[in-house]
Order: structure tokens, then C-alpha cells, then sequence
DNA sequence: TCCGGCAAGATTTTT
DNA sequence: TCTTGCCGGA
């Protein structure tokens, strides 16, 4: 049991929690004085006792929509009611930043301003935030610069070329992911040289390469994303006291998704959830730190508490080093452990989760739980089989179409695929057929080369030891310095032990040209100036420095100084103006972040901007489809999703057929996939698929054959469409080699004939499209020409024709500019909205 | 040093 | 298909 806290340990929040809090101010009116907290309403049992349980260990495996996230907040929120523990002694450790904002959100939805001084952050924030603090303890800069995994490989790739390690079959991605993954289980350089055999050539020189990539990380004070995990445990494991500190602080810590923590994250788990020892708690007492109440009858802090949430059946990450063992060893790693099952779901209708379970229930090795709902069967899940990864999309777009016609707002709707390749096909049909939508994760805003060439400006300001961004802005915008003035600076630091800052500080005695030597001058001088600017002009009577420019000045002031924009717009290439744009964008982040972080520093900024991830820019309340991967989906739920490209090779994906337990991994990320629905399901699937400018013939998944055939409604199953394949002539039937025969049949046995249906990939029917066009005109047409019509003039009552669709009359016209909509009612093709900027139409 | 042209390689998933 | 890297010429 944990000791109860007395008022005397409170912090400053005691005199407003003199009575216990109260919730009739957040929808709770009423029920104050029932018997059962108003926390507790609607849950069942087994979530009620994972709300209430006190005790030194809980693990909750929590089934896919079985209520997690409302059990997790509740149970924070209970905490502190019951007054077991005050906010600042809560940790709650999520795996994404947009988890932790909507975990932060829903407590102070029931706790309001009682929840402040709570830390609920991800892994890696929470790390960072340690690591600043404690940074000089472990030799770095408290400005330390987060590299990401571009960044490692930038350091690999020189490191590489200078060892000549190309010829031991070494690249910047293979040595990355070996060194990621031996950080992940808290290994360094050192000590896998003590193991490694050293007689293999090759051992020797990967021992070499990850020698050098961490002492150049530590040169240039900076850590990769793996370090983050393994210094702040190294940190505690070597300063016991100050683990110490962070041990007696938290005395509550909550972990989310366990089942993807690698072992690193477990171990930093264990660290901070380790009692404080007698001499230890008798040290921090006689420093002044206040800690008498929290020993225990021997004089030691106990351990705090853990809770973990988590599901085997959906870890996806373990080709990032999560390790299920992790969950499955919970109770062997805090004996005593109260273990509480959810299995009831709230999300999805009994037919998805019948095909969830189907699916889940072919991975051996697993402890069979069965998702169950009281919600009734619900509709069948769809499947569909189109001729091309652009038929596909047709199809999945008219569905769409359909939905929203029938109610459903964009907004419910969600599509997912395995490889980012896939949005290609999908956008273009989408933006075709006017459908909002938006790809979450994708080509990330932070990572595009501009935004990283003014960031990079930002580092070298912050972290001036930091060679790679120095590095990366000496000759951004082209000023006339080349490769092999940076190699000369580079040694000539070397050689003299100085920075690459220092470096070019001294460049004058390289001996370079005149004016390469004053084009470096004048960029070292451009950024002390740029560091001067966030020196505070004065200081409060607290002592609190004041009067530093704020993060947008300085970016501004780098960016004028530079000429990096300047450059950018006055480039003729019309690339470089969406560049330009995008840092514009980039400078009104900064003032957004100055609004909502007064007291944010530049270091504040450049975390914020390192640690977000894919899914946290997901806007809820924007009305448009979303686009993401199996990955990003995990933990989100949608009224309709719609899982693409269930094919062999895609899912499960080539890549993974060699890795031990790959299949086994794909096939926990399809069920992840399908239990985010809510209530409508939809496979599908295409027979050909374009890769790398190719067509490759693709097959159905594996895993489609293990949901049972009752569940599918085959809108086109893989037989028909083989069947069909054979009367109509299609472009690709000249590739293809009857490898469909046995397959679609095994399929097909639930097929109700699609005769009956319209509107579905209209496209795809040879009988849908006007006479005298064969499908060899279109089959793989689409990526083609980029049009223009933004200068056509259409009202309604024109006839109008389209490429694929055939002649058909404008209805409607709506939007403005070049968001103008035809809503065009086609003779054969039926009722659909084009973007009449870039629709192949003509009027007639 | 810069730029254009051409060949080769790439794509699993992400904090 | 698209991006990256290498080569040769200015």
C-alpha cells in the first residue's frame, strides 16, 4: 500500500485542496454526495477497479476500444481526488505528444487548474527535460541539439566515406539501425566492443564507426533520439542522488502502450520507480530536502507506484526495439502486481471485432482474449477488389462519396495503408473528386530541406559546438564556399582542437582566398550577433532576466542576415516559392509559439520541434478525410475506415518476410488496423500495383482468408475480378501470367454479385465506360499530364465531357478561384464533383 | 565553385 | 516515379 500523503507534504496547491475536490463544476451536479465517486459513473467493473486499485503495481492490458484512455485519465483524476497523491508527484508517460495533450486535456476537463504541475509527456519529452536540467552532470550543454535520425545518418555517412567503410558492405542506414538498436538495450560503443569478435574484420570497423558516431554526437553536444532514453538512465544509475530527487518527486507514475517500450524505456521505468534508500533519504533530508513523510518504518522512501496500459496484440514497434517481454514479465518484475483484464469494447460492432479476432487468433504465443461488444453485429465489412492501386482509389473515393451523402461527416472517415508510397494513388483520385482530405505524417513539414536549413541557423545559435549545423549553413545560401573549404575548416579544427565555430572564427590563418575568408567572417559574425539578441537587457528584482529577443526575432534577424529567403524568392525556379513559403510559415510558428510560451526560449522552441511526431499534427475538429499509415493509426478511431492495399508484399510487407516474427508483427498491425473502426469496415485490395514506375502483379493477403468469409460482403472479390479480367481488354493483361487462378475462388465464396450496385469504381467496369474507349486508355493514366482549366467558364446545364467518365451535364457549380466544384450528373458514370481546375473535362 | 545532364537506387513502419 | 549522386564543362 502507499502511505497516504498529509497535508504537510502538500506543495503549494494544500490551501485550495483543503477539501477534497470537488467536481459538480464539470457536469457532475448532483451526484456529490452518492456513495460512489462521480469518476466511477459508467464504468464497469473491471475499469472501476483499475480507476480504484491502490497498491505499488497495476498492470491493465486493455483490449483494442475497451476504454483505456477514459480509465488512465480517470484513474489520475482519482488519484488526486482521493488525495493519495497531489499533482506534481504525477508522471503519466505517453508514446506520442498528441496522446499526452489529449490525456492533459480530459484531466483538466474533470480536475480544471487541480491538474496543473502534473507532467504528462512522452518518452522522449520527458527525458529532454530531465537531461536540460541535469545536463552539465553528464558533460553536455544544457542547450544540447536533438538530432534526429536524418541527422545520424548525415554524421554516419561522413563518418563512413572517412573510414572507407562502404567496403565492408556498410551504409549509413544499416550502421543506424544497428547502432539504434544496440542504444535501445542500453549498449555503447564500449561495451559491445567487449563482446564483439573481434577478429571479424567487419566487427571491428562497426565498432569503429559507432566510436566515432558517439564521439562526435558528444563534440558537438548533441544526442540522437535513442540517447535521450539511455543518458537520462545513465544519469540515474551514475548520480544515485540525483535519481534520488526524481524518485521522491514522483511517486506516481502511469506508462501508456507498454507493450512498444523497448528495453532502455524499461529501464528508465525501473530507475525512477526504485524505493530511495535509508542513507540516501537521511542525506537528501539533512540537505534540506523535504522528504520525512514519505519514509517508511526503516527511514527509505518506498518505491512509487506504477501503473502500465498496454496490449501485446497490438505492439508494432518492435522493429524499433520494443520488446513484449516488457508486458509479459510485468508481474515477474513487481511481484504482487495486480493484473486487471478489459476485454469489453465500446468502439466497434461485433462483426469487426468477430474479423478482429479471427485475425489476432492466428498468432501463436499469445493468451487468447476475445474482444467482445453489446453494441450488435452492425453492418458486414466491405470488400473490394480493383483492377490498380488507382482503381482503388476510385473506389475508396466514391465510398466516400457515399458516406458523406449519406451523413457521415468527413471527419469520421479515416484511410489507412502499410507504405507511404500509397498516398500517391489515393490523392490524386481525391483531389480529383474534391473530397477533403489530409495526409497525417507523410512528408513532415520539419523535415523538409528549407525548414531544416533554417533551423539549423536556430541550432547553431543554441548550440554553437553543434559542427553538423554549422556545417549544414556554411554554403546555404550558396555563398561560394565549397566541400573542400568545409574539409579544410573541418581539420584545421581538428588539428587544433577547436570547434568548427572557432574554426572559422581563425579562418584568416588557413590561408584561403580573401574572399572566402571574409565570407566566412562575416557568417560566424551573423550569428554571435544572432546570439547577442537573446541576451536578457535586464533583470528582474527576482532575479529573473528579462528583455531577450524572442525566438521569431532571432529567426527573422538569421533569416535577413543570411539572405536564405531572399534567395529563395527571388529564385526563378517555382519550387523555391513554395520553399519560401514554408519558412514564412515557419516564422509564424515561432510567433505562435512566442504567444503560447511567454517565457519559451530558443532551446524551448527547437525541442518543441525535434519531438513532434507523425500524429500530432492530426486536427480533429478540420473537416476532411484522414490519410495515414498503419503505424500513425494506432490508437485513434474512426466511423468508417477504410484498410488499403491487402496484398502480399504490402501487408505483410516484403521487407518483413526475413525478420523473425515479421508476419507475426504485420499481422497484429492489420488488426490494429481493423479495430479502429467504429462502424463501418473496408478491405481492399488491387490486383496490379505501380512500384517504382513499374506495374507488379500483386496477390491478396494471407490474412484476408483468415476472417471468416460470413463477415465480407465482396462488393469484387479477387475471383471475380480474375474472372471478369478475361473478357475485357486491359492494359495490363499482357503482363500478367494467370497467377490468380487458385486464389480468388477461396474468396469469392461469399460474393452476392455486384450486378445490383452502382457507383461502385464506376471506373473499373468495362461496361461503365463509354463505347469505343478501351481500358488501355486509362488503366494507368492518371499520373499523367498535370491540366490546367483554371480559365474555364462552366455554369449550370453544360454539357461537359470527361476523360474517364464520359459525357454528363453540370448540375452545379460551387467554391471559388481554383476550389471552383462542377457537381456533374454523367450519363453512364452517375453523379460526381470534379475540381474543374484539373478534371480532364472539355465542354461541348 | 556551380550547374546541367544522366544513371542508379529506392521505400516498411517512427520517437 | 522521384530523388540522389556523380561527372564533365564553364
Amino acid at each position: 500500500m502507499i502511505t497516504p500523503l498529509h497535508a504537510e507534504s502538500a506543495p503549494a496547491t494544500a490551501g485550495r485542496s483543503a477539501t477534497p475536490i470537488i467536481l459538480d463544476s464539470n457536469g457532475y451536479a448532483g451526484t456529490g454526495s452518492a456513495q460512489q465517486s462521480p469518476l466511477l459513473d459508467g464504468l464497469n467493473p473491471q475499469q472501476k477497479e483499475a480507476v480504484e486499485y491502490r497498491g505499488q503495481a497495476l498492470l491493465i492490458i486493455a483490449g483494442a476500444g475497451s476504454g483505456k484512455t477514459s480509465v488512465l485519465t480517470r484513474r489520475v483524476a482519482s488519484l488526486l481526488e482521493t488525495r493519495d497523491a497531489w499533482p506534481s508527484q504525477i508522471l503519466a508517460i505517453t508514446f506520442t505528444n498528441k496522446a499526452a495533450a489529449e490525456m492533459r486535456e480530459r484531466v483538466h476537463a474533470i480536475l480544471g487548474q487541480a491538474s496543473d504541475g502534473m507532467w504528462i509527456s512522452t518518452f522522449h519529452s520527458s527525458c529532454v527535460r530531465i537531461l536540460r536540467r541535469e545536463a552539465e552532470k553528464i558533460g553536455l550543454s544544457s542547450t544540447f541539439s536533438i538530432y534526429d535520425s536524418a541527422d545520424s545518418k548525415v554524421t554516419l555517412k561522413r563518418i563512413i566515406k572517412g573510414l572507407d567503410a562502404d567496403t565492408y558492405g556498410f551504409t549509413p542506414g544499416s550502421a543506424g539501425a544497428k547502432i539504434s538498436k544496440l542504444k535501445n538495450e542500453l549498449a555503447d560503443a564500449d561495451s559491445y566492443a567487449r563482446n564483439a569478435n573481434m577478429s571479424d574484420p567487419q566487427e571491428v570497423m562497426f565498432v569503429e564507426i559507432f566510436r566515432q558516431y558517439s564521439a562526435r554526437l558528444r563534440a558537438a553536444s548533441a544526442l540522437d533520439f535513442d540517447d535521450l532514453i539511455g543518458e537520462t538512465v545513465y544519469l540515474f544509475r551514475a548520480f544515485p542522488k540525483v535519481a534520488a530527487l526524481y524518485r521522491r518527486r514522483f511517486r506516481h507514475l502511469l506508462v501508456d502502450e507498454y507493450q512498444d517500450t523497448n528495453h532502455a524505456q524499461y529501464a528508465l521505468v525501473h530507475e525512477l520507480t526504485r524505493p530511495v534508500t535509508a542513507e540516501l533519504a537521511q542525506e537528501m533530508e539533512d540537505d534540506g530536502v523535504h522528504v520525512r513523510n514519505l519514509r517508511d518504518g526503516s527511514g527509505a522512501i518506498p518505491g512509487a507506484s506504477l501503473t502500465v496500459v498496454g496490449d501485446s496484440d497490438q505492439s508494432i514497434y518492435a522493429f524499433r526495439g520494443a520488446d513484449t517481454r516488457n508486458i509479459s514479465g510485468f508481474e515477474r518484475d513487481y511481484p504482487g502486481a495486480k493484473v486487471i483484464l478489459l476485454e469489453q469494447n465500446y468502439r466497434s460492432t461485433q462483426n469487426i471485432l468477430s474479423a478482429a479476432n479471427a485475425v489476432i487468433g492466428h498468432n501463436f504465443d499469445r493468451t487468447d482474449k476475445k474482444l467482445w461488444s453489446a453494441g450488435g453485429d452492425g453492418e458486414k465489412i466491405v470488400g473490394f477488389t480493383a483492377y490498380s492501386g488507382h482503381d482503388e482509389a476510385q473506389f475508396v473515393s466514391d465510398e466516400i462519396q457515399v458516406l458523406h451523402a449519406a451523413g457521415m461527416a468527413y471527419r469520421d472517415m479515416a484511410v489507412f495503408y502499410r507504405t507511404n508510397a500509397q498516398t500517391r494513388a489515393l490523392e490524386e483520385i481525391l483531389v480529383r473528386s474534391a473530397t477533403p482530405y489530409r495526409v497525417v505524417g507523410g512528408t513532415k513539414f520539419y523535415e523538409r530541406a528549407e525548414i531544416k536549413d533554417a533551423l539549423a541557423y536556430l541550432i547553431a545559435v543554441a548550440n554553437p559546438v553543434d559542427e553538423l549545423a554549422l556545417r549544414r549553413i556554411l554554403n546555404t545560401p550558396k555563398r561560394g564556399i565549397g566541400p573542400a573549404t568545409e574539409t579544410a575548416l573541418s581539420s584545421f579544427a581538428d588539428d587544433n582542437e577547436l570547434t568548427f565555430r572557432q574554426a572559422m572564427r581563425n579562418c584568416a590563418a588557413l590561408g584561403l582566398g580573401p574572399k572566402v575568408t571574409g565570407t566566412i567572417l562575416k557568417l560566424a559574425e551573423l550569428l554571435d550577433a544572432a546570439a547577442l539578441l537573446l541576451v536578457p537587457t535586464s533583470v528582474t528584482d527576482d532575479g529573473v532576466p528579462v528583455g531577450g529577443s524572442n525566438v521569431s526575432d532571432v529567426l527573422e534577424f538569421l533569416l535577413g542576415g543570411s539572405g536564405l529567403l531572399a534567395v529563395l524568392r527571388g529564385s526563378r525556379d517555382p519550387q523555391d516559392e513554395v520553399r519560401a513559403e514554408n519558412i514564412e510559415e515557419l516564422v509564424a510558428q515561432t510567433k505562435d509559439f512566442n504567444k503560447e510560451n511567454p517565457d519559451g526560449g530558443l532551446v524551448d522552441f527547437l525541442t518543441q520541434v525535434s519531438l513532434v511526431a507523425a500524429a500530432d499534427d492530426l486536427d480533429d475538429a478540420s473537416g476532411t478525410v484522414s490519410l495515414m499509415t498503419l503505424h500513425t493509426a494506432k490508437g485513434l478511431e474512426y466511423e468508417a475506415v477504410f484498410l488499403t492495399g491487402v496484398e502480399e508484399g504490402l501487408l505483410p510487407h516484403q521487407m518483413s518476410a526475413n525478420e523473425p516474427g515479421g508476419p507475426a508483427e504485420e499481422r497484429r498491425l492489420f488488426y490494429v488496423g481493423i479495430t479502429r473502426a467504429r462502424k463501418r469496415l473496408y478491405l481492399s485490395l488491387a490486383m496490379t500495383r505501380a512500384q517504382f514506375g513499374d506495374i507488379n502483379v500483386a496477390m491478396p493477403s494471407r490474412y484476408l482468408q483468415e476472417i471468416p468469409a460470413e463477415l465480407i460482403d465482396w462488393k469484387q472479390s479477387p475471383g471475380m475480378a480474375n474472372s471478369r479480367g478475361g473478357t475485357q481488354p486491359r492494359a495490363l493483361n499482357a503482363r500478367r501470367d494467370g497467377g490468380f487462378g487458385g486464389f480468388g475462388n477461396s474468396l469469392t465464396s461469399s460474393s452476392d454479385g455486384y450486378g445490383g450496385r452502382s457507383g461502385y469504381g464506376t471506373s473499373a467496369k468495362p461496361a461503365g465506360l463509354p463505347p469505343g474507349k478501351p481500358k488501355t486508355e486509362w488503366a494507368n493514366k492518371i499520373t499523367g499530364t498535370v491540366r490546367d482549366n483554371g480559365s474555364l467558364e462552366l455554369a449550370a446545364g453544360d454539357r461537359i465531357r470527361h476523360h474517364d467518365f464520359g459525357e454528363g451535364r453540370v448540375n452545379q457549380v460551387t467554391g471559388e478561384g481554383t476550389k471552383r466544384i462542377a457537381h456533374v450528373q454523367f450519363d453512364t458514370a452517375g453523379a460526381k464533383k470534379l475540381l474543374i481546375k484539373i478534371a480532364p473535362i472539355e465542354k461541348i
